[in-house]
DNA sequence: TCTGGGGTCCTAGGACCC
DNA sequence: TCTGGGGTCCTAGGACCC
């Protein structure tokens, strides 16, 4: 029997803020999406003001004043540095290790060590809080959905030691009844509705159904999670994950933007960064899609949403094929006297880079490819070496389009040297 | 006045094949 | 009036996750 622990760190987007504000520690913090629009983090005490995941920013302004919030903009550059440094402690206390998201980790537990499981958690909680000083929560269990749900009775456990273990049936029962079946791994709020309307409340309640209602309305994923509660483990621990099948770069406004002019420039930015993404990973996509849309909050406005998708004659990462036909998608489904609030450009059917079938009738030299791969690659060296948008299609107008509203930016802690913190 | 961004998996239905 | 059986591949849409 597997040993699963969830390694989950506390807030995490707060706690890298806090890292290198220390006088912050005893104020609540959030942090915001993409042009300031809304709440995607909180420290527990900007939680206990009553500020909710996810609302709009502006809806809570007043709670922000009158407690004397500290707010961030988004910094995913320092985030994704933090994490890494994260991980990379973890790696050394365990098997296998699954990176799941930015800030949690599965790892696998050996059997051969003279401490407990619990006594190790404690153990990596401590070295993860001294060596980077984020605080984790863990949850200790025989698969990943139990140890979801231990890691989640450990995140309420604020005061206490924050490590739960769930390997014994009866406490996993207990724990069980006191879980919403929403707050299952895996659960949905379409689901969890559904549960609910047929008297499932609890995950108490779903652990005890029948196994082939569940089948039957809950398809194999449900079928997994009631099997994974009752112990079975059904999903893996993937330790190397396979390549993405598809690279997407979408912005909201932030302000309505009607002239086509303008859209383009935003689709080629857009349709540039995902090409740029996928040339770091050495991919290549066979199809690409094109989006834009009205404001969906605003009923005032006409409501608007049109999408476009070609198939490259052969698949490719190259910049300017990429934004030829983002462009030319863009045609397609632009009308005029719209107010666009949203567009997005999603690269897809990626495979690894420079395998693919020749086309009969469109035969390209390789001499043409090289040429092509050669120029693109001086693009990337440029904006990698001197920063993105060094370089960029004179259509493109990088500065204005690509970067959004970040009023509260917090510096490059740990990835440039301009941005160094300093110590008096 | 203000409302994020980027992923995955599963399923049903259509088009096509022998 | 009546029209087989067994497959595959692709896509759109729905659900979920962080």
């Amino acid at each position: 029997m597997n040993v699963v622990a969830l390694v989950d760190c506390n807030s995490f987007y707060a706690s890298c803020e806090t890292i290198f504000k220390p006088y912050l520690k005893n104020q609540p913090v959030v942090v915001l999406s993409n042009n300031d629009g809304c709440v995607i983090a909180r420290s527990s005490l900007a939680k206990k003001v009553g500020i909710k995941m996810g609302v709009p920013f502006f809806e809570v302004k007043k709670i922000v004043k009158q407690n004397n919030v500290k707010v961030f903009s988004s910094n995913y550059t320092l985030y994704a540095n933090i994490s890494s440094r994260v991980m990379g402690v973890l790696k050394n206390y365990c098997d296998q290790l699954e990176i799941y998201s930015v800030d949690e980790a599965f790892l696998i537990l050996n059997r051969y060590s003279e401490r407990s499981f619990f006594q190790r958690a404690m153990h990596i909680k401590k070295t993860v809080k001294k060596w980077i000083g984020v605080p984790v929560s863990i949850g200790i269990a025989n698969n990943k959905t139990l140890s979801k749900i231990a890691n989640h009775l450990a995140k309420k456990d604020e005061l206490g030691k924050q490590v739960v273990e769930l390997l014994d049936r009866r406490q996993i029962e207990i724990a069980l009844k006191v879980l919403e079946v929403g707050d299952i791994w895996g659960i949905g709020s379409r689901i969890s509705k559904f549960l609910q309307s047929n008297s499932i409340q609890t995950a108490y309640d779903l652990y005890f159904s029948d196994p082939r209602w569940v089948r039957q309305h809950l398809g194999v994923v449900g079928e997994r999670t009631y099997r994974e509660l009752h112990g079975e483990m059904c999903f893996p621990i993937i330790e190397n994950p396979e390549a993405k099948k598809q690279c997407r770069v979408s912005r909201s406004f932030e302000s309505y933007v009607e002239n086509f002019k303008e859209l383009e420039q935003r689709i080629i930015s857009y349709a540039t960064r995902a090409s740029e993404k996928i040339r770091s990973d050495q991919l290549q996509a066979k199809r690409i899609t094109v989006f834009i849309r009205s404001n969906k909050f605003n009923k005032k406005n006409q409501p608007y949403y049109g999408d476009k998708t070609y198939s490259f004659i052969s698949p490719t990462n190259d910049l300017f094929e990429i934004v030829r036909w983002a462009v030319k998608a863009l045609n397609h489904i632009y009308k005029p006297g719209i107010k666009y609030k949203k567009a997005g450009v999603l690269l897809s059917d990626l495979s690894s880079e420079g395998i693919y079938n020749r086309d009969l009738f469109f035969q390209r030299s390789e001499k043409d490819l090289l040429k092509k791969m050669k120029v693109n690659r001086v693009f990337d060296r440029l904006n990698s070496r001197y920063g993105s948008g060094t370089i960029c299609i004179a259509k493109e107008n990088y500065e204005k389009f690509y970067l959004t509203r970040r009023k509260n930016l917090s510096p490059a802690y740990t990835s440039s040297f301009y941005e160094l913190p300093t110590v008096n």
